[in-house]
DNA sequence: TTTGCCGGGTG
DNA sequence: CACCCGGCAAA
């Protein structure tokens, strides 16, 4: 029935509101995506970034999934439409424009003052310079070896007795993950993000994609959230995670977002976790759990490994998974690493895809329930906060094109 | 209340 | 197709 469409909910938008969408459009030239001021308020150069963004976006294969390429992207010079009044239940934001919210030289700011030439550059390498561009990882499992000082990889065997102590200790899965994120994600999620250049993603080094977001290079003590939450609900949810262990050979595997190391022993991959990722001195006494919660173990020789493995391999088969959820994906990916660049390409890398092994273990376990809840039509909801929660509505702008869409988180996926 | 997003619209 | 939103259920 629709047709009272007509936008305008009684909200605000007088003058262009009206249509909400269609005065836009029309407005609207080259632009289709992140056009969206967001509120009345002249949206600076805002507005580029997440074109670009936008109009890279994509997500491998994907419900409803917006194809790659939405219209011609943006034009030059143009006028933002602006108004756009909120045509939304935008409540209270008469706040002022989020740019001037960070400090001159701030993150935020630096994205949106990106000059043309910068983003048109962009455009045009994030989308195919890939090809040429950087040989980037081995494009297969994420490789550790980056950084990792080589140097005091070694008293592990001693301390591995003593780490063993700590080791029962059961990780306090509030205090760790929850103090990783106070320290910087606390407050404006969405400047950091940007604060990053799109131009790093692709940053040829060793493999920079997925969230890199002050992770290793820039602040090695302040460890970005991996992905603890996650490594705690299953952790949690899992049914039996831990079957039998006794007969079949142990390995611990690190959870840190690209690390995927694996060792032998708890006590080796505490230690890494601590050196590497939590950036404390390794002394295993001291250990107040927190690295549990950044390693899982493997059943070597089982399905756990076997599996985890095989999710990475090109041909990976989900298919046996039950179409339940949307199962973690990167067949495509990695067959092409071409394609895979292109979609990092899009919003600052933020995290489209992990494709580590910890998630892929996880995964693999997950839709073991859902089997027989087939019949339930609705999907539990995610767990995860998604661009609306994380930027807020003011910064729609920033949202993913999903989410403005209203659609299924692409960003932010459970 | 807010958030996430399905289903269904529009051009 | 891209884009938007009503409206519901979950949080
Ligand atoms: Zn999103």
């Amino acid at each position: 029935m629709g047709a009272r469409r007509g936008g305008a909910r009684g909200g605000a938008g007088p003058a262009g509101s009206h249509a909400g969408r269609a005065a836009r459009a029309a407005a609207d030239p080259g632009r289709g995506v992140a056009a969206r001021p967001a509120r009345p308020g002249p949206a600076r150069g805002r507005v580029r970034a997440s074109a670009l963004a936008a109009a890279a976006w994509r997500p491998a294969s994907r419900p409803w999934r917006p194809s790659a390429r939405r219209r011609p992207v943006q034009a030059a010079g143009a006028p933002r439409p602006a108004p756009q009044a909120g045509t939304r239940g935008r409540p209270p934001v008469p706040v002022s424009a989020p740019p001037q919210g960070l400090p001159g030289g701030g993150g935020f700011a630096g994205l949106e003052f990106a000059p043309e030439p910068r983003a048109a550059d962009l455009g045009a390498s994030g989308t195919w310079a890939g090809a040429a561009g950087p040989p980037t990882p081995s494009a297969h499992i994420p490789v550790p070896a980056q950084r990792t000082p080589p140097g005091k990889a070694r008293l592990d065997e001693v301390m591995a007795a003593a780490a063993l102590t700590s080791l029962s200790t059961s990780p306090l899965l509030l205090g760790a993950p929850a103090a990783a994120f106070s320290t910087e994600a606390g407050v404006e999620p969405w400047k950091e993000a940007l604060v990053r250049p799109p131009g790093s993603c692709s940053s040829s080094s060793s493999g920079d994609w997925g969230w890199d977001l002050a992770s290793d290079q820039s602040s090695p003590s302040t460890p970005s959230p991996p992905l603890p939450l996650e490594a705690a609900h299953f952790l949690f949810g899992e049914p039996a995670p831990r079957k039998r262990k006794s007969s079949a050979q142990v390995l611990f595997q690190c959870l840190w977002k690209r690390c995927g190391k694996v060792l032998s022993t708890a006590s080796g991959m505490q230690r890494h976790i601590r050196l590497v990722h939590l950036g404390r001195q390794a002394e295993a006494e001291q250990s107040d759990g927190e690295e549990d919660f950044y390693y899982t173990e493997l059943d070597a020789g089982v399905d756990t490994l076997t599996r985890g493995l095989a999710s990475l391999s090109p041909a990976s088969p989900i298919a046996s998974a039950p179409p339940a959820f949307p199962t973690l994906e990167l067949p495509e990916p990695l067959a092409r690493p071409h394609v895979w660049h292109r979609d990092h390409a899009y919003q600052g890398c933020l995290a489209p895809v992990r494709l580590e092994p910890p998630p892929t273990t996880v995964r693999a376990c997950v839709p073991a329930l859902p089997t027989k809840l087939g019949a339930n039509p609705r999907k539990p909801r995610g767990d995860a906060k998604k661009c609306r929660k994380v930027y807020g509505m003011d910064h729609r702008d920033l949202w993913c094109t999903a989410c403005r869409w209203k659609k299924a988180c692409q960003r932010f996926l459970d």
